[in-house]
DNA sequence: ATGGTAGAGGATCTA
């Protein structure tokens, strides 16, 4: 079973590169960040013909996350548990995949340590939490897959010292994310590669792609037993580069299936 | 020169 997760920073302006890249790589499910598209606008039928069933919770302009998949997509879960109800931002999505049960999050970038949206970018991981805690089992077969907007060490960013004071490195957002995983997650990528110099995002602005100044903040945290039968994890550099590219690119692992 | 780019939407806001 082969899941991936991609940021695509806009469904409708990546639709060439999202179909291009979905036929080749041909995952079973795929975790979607930033569709900033709205409910309506979601290609439901075109992606059927991909062969993939999809769930998405859109909200027009910005956010937007969705499930698709190629071995069925049951108990469509939309937000978080504690949330403002209507007026929550799309930025989670849950399904039951094929037996396996799928979390897809955008979580909220943060802007500055100054910033309102830093503090709720650290109380919505705690409401994350508490999703998990509340809907899953950690001795299921369960990913959460995303965009954590969190680099987990410094292992993960280009330059520590360039980053000192901003957000995506700091201290409680990695406590935060430690405690996720003390759910029983594990970060996939990080069983295959131990190195540094792994990236998932790359700044559009400054050529920062070509001097390799990344970030790793897209990853799938699996629990143990989806851990023991993992395969293979990849991020695609090649989706970042060439024509009209997602400023993230897609990380995927492989797994064997539910028995 | 407090810079740069991409996306949405139609002026800025977000990343």
């Amino acid at each position: 079973m082969r899941v991936t997760t991609w940021n695509v920073n806009s469904l409708n302006a990546r639709k060439a590169r999202f179909i291009e890249w979905t036929c080749e790589a041909s995952p079973d499910v795929i975790c979607l960040q930033e569709t900033k598209m709205k409910p309506e606008a979601f290609p439901y039928l075109e992606l059927e013909g991909m062969g993939y069933e999809s769930a998405h919770f859109g909200q027009g302009q910005w956010n937007g996350v969705a499930i698709l998949s190629r071995v069925g997509i049951t108990n469509v879960k939309v937000g978080l548990d504690g949330g403002d109800g209507s007026s929550e931002e799309a930025r989670a999505i849950s399904a039951n995949c094929g037996g396996v049960s799928v979390v897809c999050v955008y979580v909220p970038n943060g802007r500055s340590l100054e910033d309102d949206h830093y503090r709720y970018k650290l109380e919505w991981l705690s409401k994350l939490k508490l999703h998990l805690e509340k809907n899953y089992r950690p001795d299921q077969d369960l990913v959460v897959a995303g965009d954590f907007n969190i680099a987990p060490t410094d292992l993960d960013v280009w330059s520590p010292e360039a980053l000192i004071g901003c957000t995506h490195v700091s201290e409680p957002e990695r406590d935060a994310l430690r405690e996720l995983c003390e759910f029983g997650l594990t970060d996939s990528l990080r069983k295959f590669y131990p190195q540094s110099g792994i990236y998932s995002w790359w700044d559009h602005r400054g050529g920062a792609f070509h001097k390799r100044q990344g970030m790793r903040i897209d990853y799938l945290l699996v629990s143990k037993s989806v851990e023991s039968r993992l395969k293979w994890a990849l991020i695609d550099r090649n989706a970042r580069k060439g024509e009209k590219p997602s400023d993230h690119a897609p990380v995927t692992i492989e797994f064997s299936p539910p028995v």
